[in-house]
DNA sequence: GTCTATAGAGAGATAGAC
DNA sequence: GTCTATCTCTCTATAGAC
């Protein structure tokens, strides 16, 4: 990639605020070089295309909600609350000041009817990344009920997204409220059939 | 309105095809036109812009998606039925030929950083309505605890919307697991207190 | 009441200078 | 490796004929 790498971190830290707050199609590249102070034809030296440097900064914030993620876990004291600590995780990475609007990777697929091959990955990625993580973190606590409870609370998650689309800033309580109660029934039911 | 019915319908019919499948961005007045067989001016005749034809396929649809809502709840012979009627009319609602990718109204909100009033009148209709019913339909099944869990299953509602961002083809089974668990959880609260 | 034709603005991407 | 200048295309909306 012949880009330096300060100009392409003030690249795709301006695709980040614009593209995930405003919106991809409502953000001009235009705006995007404005903000970072670079040039066009500096952009398209690094980047194919509009595409390509949205799918850049989906991928960086994807490391990064893993990391804020693994710190949330780290700070939870047992099994439940590591599996709980999603929900951590999810107000800490909001509450950053290049918090997305709602979800970058909802966000991103929601934009697009047939997305961009590169854009597809990344959000197939946090799907599966959140799955296969909370399918884990579930099955200290639940046992066999890991897998459907992980379907449970990533619909729960991707739920708690989407509210914030109706109301922006609402209550977090309701979200762990459902996340508690559906991971209580299955603690239940794993336990009777012991 | 200076427009004739008939036209007006196929304007309709068009921009709500386009529009929640491809998205509004993405698609150009031009197409909109093209598939309903007008002319420009016929629609800027009848709409103030292109933001106003928007609003007024998401206000046909809305009262298209209240009266598939209605049926469902008809067809249910118990309160807890009736309540999770709304997950019923989410299938049959979806099936219909102009189903959109995942909610027009969800869709809609995304799509704006800061959304046209007409737009977020439409968009805020739909979320007061959603949880305002879903609380008289769970008034009979919970007693008191009907607001709180018409918050939850709000939240489940739009999880499942936002999941078909995720997964184009998902299985509803997860979404109604839930939907269960937390009026099973309720139940048994209301019936302890009482 | 609807159409053809077009105005006027703004988009993504590139060529060539430095 | 980056910038200035610009090309080409597409978009929303309107003017004027029928």
């Amino acid at each position: 990639m012949a880009i330096r790498a300060r100009t392409e971190q003030k690249l795709l830290d301006a695709a980040d605020e614009l593209f995930f707050t405003q919106g991809i199609a409502a953000t001009p590249v235009d705006a995007v070089l404005a903000r970072a102070g670079v040039s066009a034809a500096t952009l398209y030296r690094g980047y194919a295309s509009k595409e390509a440097l949205v799918a850049a900064a989906l991928e960086r914030r994807h490391r990064d909600w893993l990391a804020v993620w693994d710190d949330a876990i780290a700070r939870a004291a047992s099994p439940e609350g590591r599996l709980l600590a999603v929900f951590d995780a999810l107000d800490a990475f909001r509450s950053r000041p290049d918090g997305a609007r709602w979800c970058a990777f909802l966000g991103s697929a929601a934009e697009y009817a047939d997305p961009p091959a590169e854009i597809a990955r990344a959000v197939a990625l946090d799907t599966t990344t959140l799955r296969d993580r909370l399918r884990d973190l579930a099955e200290p606590v639940v046992g066999g009920g890991a897998a459907a409870l992980a379907d449970e609370l990533l619909l729960v998650v991707s739920g708690d997204l989407a509210m914030r689309l109706r109301d922006a800033d609402r209550d977090a309580a309701t979200t762990r409220a459902i996340a508690t109660t559906l991971i209580r029934a299955r603690e239940g039911s794993a336990a009777a059939g012991r």
